[in-house]
DNA sequence: CAAAAAATGGACTGTCAAGTCCAAAAAATT
DNA sequence: AATTTTTTGGACTTGACAGTCCATTTTTTG
């Protein structure tokens, strides 16, 4: 993998956005190479020579893929978590996104088939949630400094929880199809930062 | 499956035990039902004379399994949410259910592999949320009866919430091993009820 | 006790999909 | 233009694993 050719990586970019979409539209357990093959028209030989891992591999680029969308969907709000408001669009966001998402959770799919103790898929969602709860938390000590929420509760902590709520709502609406539990949970999450907020500001 | 013998039901039984026990140490993907048998002294012929749905069959007997252990693991006191302290309690021992039962969630790996659209799968999942939430709106409506929660408060919507931040908690620690996200999402959760609630009762 | 029904052993088959290999075409480099 | 590197096609190998089949033993039933 030294040098990649434009047609090259044209090709490594294929297959991967093919892997992904066959992967949200009927999940890792019912997508073979041969269907990815099929679908981006390239064959074994491309497929190996780009992913010399083979399926592994390339489920785990698939992971990484997905994973970028995840926070990349959320902007620009995510990183303005500045207001009230703010948040309420944010929240929205998140909301739509997954709805639009349906059932299936690619991230999820892929990272539960290639083992939630595999390094490789450990690292992509560690890395995602770190940075999602970053990001929350960066939102909270602002509201903190504008004098909106209570300065004594710790960011981080706060940021997980909500993080959590965000999480749980979706694993829900993977089975029930609805997101009334993320709406429920996030805008319990949010009150929760509003609630303790100092008399006046 | 007209009749079972008290043999039969016994091998049945331990087959179905053991591919759970496999599953909880080695996720879906890594059990075969060679696995299965081997662990359980048992013959193919066996296994589908009481499976006769096969792997599939097995899968979703194994969910069932699991289903049921996930209510009867927070008993007594998931049924006895009367008074603050023993919501603690209750919530400790969620916490320690969960910790216990380490990085691999049995239900939702089998779920996932058997697809979350799958009607089976979706009708044990759907149905252990929806008695999961009903037992934990009991709990607000009592605590509601006796004036320490806010009666304005939707019992439902706010132990749909609740649920969410256990189901959010558990899958984030599927992949980073800690219970820290659980325990500070149920916490909020629980600190939510407990907010908004009437000045002196 | 005899007949029927249930339980068991384990070899066998078929399929499916991952991964290998080599030769040919296209592109880059000199 | 010649040579080297990258890209591509697709047949082939290999292994694993779900599921089938039938003979045999054990248990139940009348």
């Amino acid at each position: 993998m030294r040098s990649l050719t434009r047609k090259g990586a044209a090709t490594r970019q294929r297959i991967l956005e093919g892997a992904a979409a066959h992967i949200r539209e009927h999940g890792v357990a019912a997508t073979t190479l041969d269907d990815v093959l099929d679908r981006t028209a390239t064959s074994k030989s491309q497929l190996f020579h780009y992913f010399p891992g083979g399926r592994e591999e390339l489920l785990l680029a698939v992971a990484r893929f997905e994973a970028d969308r995840v926070l990349e969907d959320q902007r620009p709000q995510l990183g303005d978590l500045t207001s009230w408001p703010a948040w309420q669009s944010w929240r929205d966001k998140v909301v739509d996104r997954y709805r639009r998402q349906g059932r299936l959770c690619p991230l999820n799919s892929v990272t539960s088939h290639l083992g939630n103790g595999t390094p490789g898929a450990q690292a992509v969602v560690t890395e995602l949630l770190h940075r999602w709860q970053a990001e929350i938390a960066t939102g909270v000590r602002h509201m903190q400094d504008i004098g909106e929420i209570d300065p004594g509760l710790d960011p981080d902590h706060a940021a997980g929880a909500l993080l959590a709520c965000i999480q749980g709502g979706v694993l829900i609406q993977m089975s029930s199809g609805q997101t009334t539990h993320l709406e429920a949970a996030l805008d319990m999450g949010i009150a929760h930062l509003r609630a303790g907020r100092p008399p006046q500001a």
